[in-house]
DNA sequence: ATGGCCATCGCGGATGGA
């Protein structure tokens, strides 16, 4: 089984890159069983939900016009979807969530674009605090519920300084501050695994870069992108890689995909 | 030394992203 998260950065821009990246996985050997999409930036009356379809998967997504917006693309159908975070008033469309069946029992998906956050002492970055808070006593109540549960998206949160370029250049930097990292470490403590570093990585694995300067040929990035499983999921990982193809494109997202394998 | 790109909205240039 295999999932994967991808922030498109305009999906009316990027779907037919989607579907070309869907439709490679596929040949490469093993389909995409649920793909989460962050960044959307369109209505849901707008959304291009016959064309995925025709590709062979369900979708579900909350969107909101020119900012944010999150789907959920599966091959089985995702059930139970949720919206945001219950029972934090929010306006902005980031947090889809749902159920897809595994040979090895339910699995709860949660799929998330983070807040940006701006800079620290911004009310941006206090948002992205209540937001991350929000989101971990959500997260607290929904592993008690689903033991089987995968956290996954744009994070806008570096784990440590082997997720950045330039450490010393970012220190204390938004994505890398002590304050954020210390709520991803929360996050984790929940009972949650960082998949792709259950894996032996190439060094400087990164899943953003900048559009200028030629960051991505320098490799000049941040690994913001994660996958997060829960203790029940654990020993199912296989293997979790961050895919650059899709990054050489032709008007390429500045995100790529990362991709998780579980045993069936 | 600074900013250098891209998407959106909408038709110029501001805003947001990270």
């Amino acid at each position: 089984m295999k999932l994967a998260t991808w922030n498109v950065n305009s999906l009316t821009v990027r779907l037919p890159q989607v579907l070309a990246w869907l439709a490679a996985q596929a040949e490469a050997g093993a389909a995409i069983d649920v793909l989460a999409l962050q960044e959307t930036k369109t209505t849901d009356d707008k959304f291009p939900q016959a064309e995925i379809e025709a590709a062979g998967y369900q979708v579900a997504f909350f969107g909101q016009k020119t900012y944010n917006g999150v789907a959920l693309l599966s091959k089985a159908p995702a059930l139970d979807v949720v919206k945001n975070i219950p029972g934090f008033a929010d306006n902005m469309a980031r947090v889809i969530s749902g159920t897809v069946a595994s040979l090895n029992g339910n699995i709860r998906i949660i799929g998330a674009y983070f807040p940006n956050g701006q800079a620290p002492g911004t009310d941006k970055f206090e948002y992205k605090m209540s937001w991350l808070r929000a989101l971990r006593d959500w997260v607290r109540e929904e592993l008690a519920v689903h033991p089987q549960l995968v956290l996954m998206g744009d994070y806008n949160v570096t784990f440590d300084d082997l997720d950045v370029w330039d450490p010393v250049g970012m220190h204390e930097q938004i994505h890398c501050t002590t304050e954020e990292r210390t709520h991803l470490r929360a996050l984790v403590n929940l009972g949650l695994h960082d998949s792709l570093r259950m894996f032996e990585q190439p060094p400087k694995s990164y899943s953003w870069w900048d559009y200028r300067e030629m960051a991505f040929r320098r490799n000049r990035g941040l690994r913001i992108d994660h996958i997060l499983v829960s203790e029940a999921l654990k020993d199912r990982a296989q293997s979790c890689v961050i895919d650059k193809l899709p990054r050489k494109n032709e008007r390429p997202s500045d995100h790529t995909p990362v991709v998780l394998t579980l045993a069936d």
